[in-house]
RNA sequence: GGACAGGUGGGUGAGCUGGCUGAAACCACAUCCCUGCUAAGGAUGCGUACUGGUAACGGUACCGAGGGUUCGAAUCCCUCCCUGUCCGCCA
């Protein structure tokens, strides 16, 4: 969430740099004034509740001096249905601030480029060459079927479309992956953790997915209840509610969970394969820091998940996102994609995101900073998607009988 | 899922026959003092959010959440959530 404060204050500097993420002003001016307006009401109200408590207090005194307190319960009667009037105004402008300022995505930082989508994203650095192939390199669902890895059409029997099912030397390779993962990312100071994989309300509301992005996530039937669409949801509310101290700063933390995704505004979109999901397997990175060390750790992640490709022999290159490719609750963003020959196209593998303070000040995750309580900086990123990864390996690794060799970190795995 | 018992500040835990209780006491923590030897004594401070004020210092709200009764609710009533125990079920 936006921080209110700073909005009415910089309300120009704010408008410009949301600019970046296609938001219009007149949407900002509105939020502002209701800002505005509640603070006034709410002071009214404040002087009312005042004169109530005071007055209240004179109750026993009366009675005990045995004067007559009918006229004082008179005027009490009365000011209490100003405070009535009053406490729903500022009920209803609440509300009403509430919805427009949980809709407002994240400010980018100023070094985050102006764009409309991915075209605009700027290339960063390449990591390996692309090898050499001497055969036309097919792609990752040929390769899957004709290996019986890969079965399509009983996943879809199973559930639905966008499911599927992994077999044999697949599935130790997914779960290797899984490992190895989890295994790299402790090595670089990320502690594991395992999280329930349905959470509530309250958390999805706290990490940005709703209530925005309700149609992209799986809900359960006749429960406040919601599959998680990433690690991130769980790992990120942990710490929500909470006020850590500034000793225990940064956290570091990763986890693998299975993700789920409506995917409602992808139709048609990498239809074929198993690029896009309902259902799909993600090691995640998840940092709670104070504000000084969020870029650091920000780095940090990128280099972690970038060796990680790099350690599997991966080609992949770095991408900065811009402003209109954002996503909501992000301030920066560094996409990974890796190369995928049978494409010919670097696909998207990981994603860090710092979002500075706009989780926290949702999900109330602060530190102590001396006497004060100062909100957190959370970031996320994936370390990787394990689906992808798969995908990369098989396309990368193949060979021309149509095997597929293995990663050599990964050997010891299976 | 059923029955009962509970949910109070960082923790333990009073209050719960409604008013001077934002909340005793103890512990933990912080600063200072004393003492000197490895442990103890004393003083003070110590919830969160918003809000007024340069500040000193005030105001409002919050005792699981949301409603209600009342001039006034941590205290009474209703709904929901959660925890514990027992029973049932189960990996």
């Amino acid at each position: 969430m936006l921080d209110l404060k700073k909005l009415q204050n910089n309300f120009d500097e704010t408008v410009k740099k949301l600019k970046k993420k296609k938001i219009k002003d007149e949407v900002l001016k509105e939020l502002n004034r209701l800002f505005v307006v509640l603070k006034e009401q709410k002071g009214e109200l404040e002087k009312l509740q005042s004169e109530q408590n005071r007055k209240s207090k004179l109750f026993p005194v009366y009675l005990k001096e045995k004067k007559d307190i009918s006229e004082l319960k008179k005027e009490l009667e009365e000011n209490k249905q100003k405070i009535t009037f009053k406490q729903k105004i500022v009920k209803d402008l609440e509300e009403e601030l509430e919805i427009y300022a949980l809709n407002i995505p994240n400010i980018p930082d100023d070094d985050v480029p102006i764009g409309e989508d991915e075209n605009d994203n700027i290339e960063l650095k390449k990591v390996l060459t692309p090898r050499e192939f001497d055969f036309e390199p097919k792609q990752h669902w040929e390769l899957g079927e004709n290996l019986g890895w890969i079965d399509f059409e009983r996943g879809v029997k199973l559930a639905k479309s966008r499911f599927s099912v992994l077999k044999s030397d697949a599935a130790k390779l997914e779960r290797a992956l899984i490992n190895y993962m989890l295994d790299f990312n402790a090595k670089r100071g990320f502690n594991e953790v395992c999280v329930p994989y349905i959470v509530n309300k309250t958390s999805m509301l706290s990490t940005g997915q709703l209530p925005k992005f309700a149609d992209d996530l799986f809900k359960i039937e006749g429960e406040e209840l919601y599959l998680i669409p990433t690690a991130e949801v769980p790992l990120t509310n942990l710490y929500r509610d909470e006020i850590l101290k500034e000793n225990d700063l940064p956290i570091l933390m990763t986890g693998y969970t299975a993700c789920f995704r409506k995917e409602a505004g992808s139709a048609g979109r990498d239809t074929r394969g198993m690029i896009r999901q309902h259902q799909f397997d993600k090691v995640e990175l998840v940092s709670i820091t104070k504000p000084d060390q969020s870029d650091e750790v920000f780095d940090k992640m990128v280099e972690c998940a970038s060796d990680l490709l790099t350690s599997l022999e991966l080609p992949h290159r770095l991408v900065m996102l811009c402003g209109g490719d954002l996503g909501f609750g992000a301030a920066k963003t560094i996409d990974l994609e890796v190369w995928l020959p049978g494409q010919n196209k670097y696909r998207e593998i990981s994603s860090v995101s710092n979002t500075r303070d706009f989780q926290a000040r949702r999900a109330k995750i602060r530190f102590k900073d001396g006497k004060k309580n100062r909100l957190v900086h959370t970031l996320n990123g994936s370390s990787l998607a394990v689906g992808r990864t798969l995908i990369a390996i098989m396309e990368n690794y193949q060979q021309k009988d149509g095997n597929i060799l293995i990663p050599e970190v990964l050997k010891k795995y299976l």
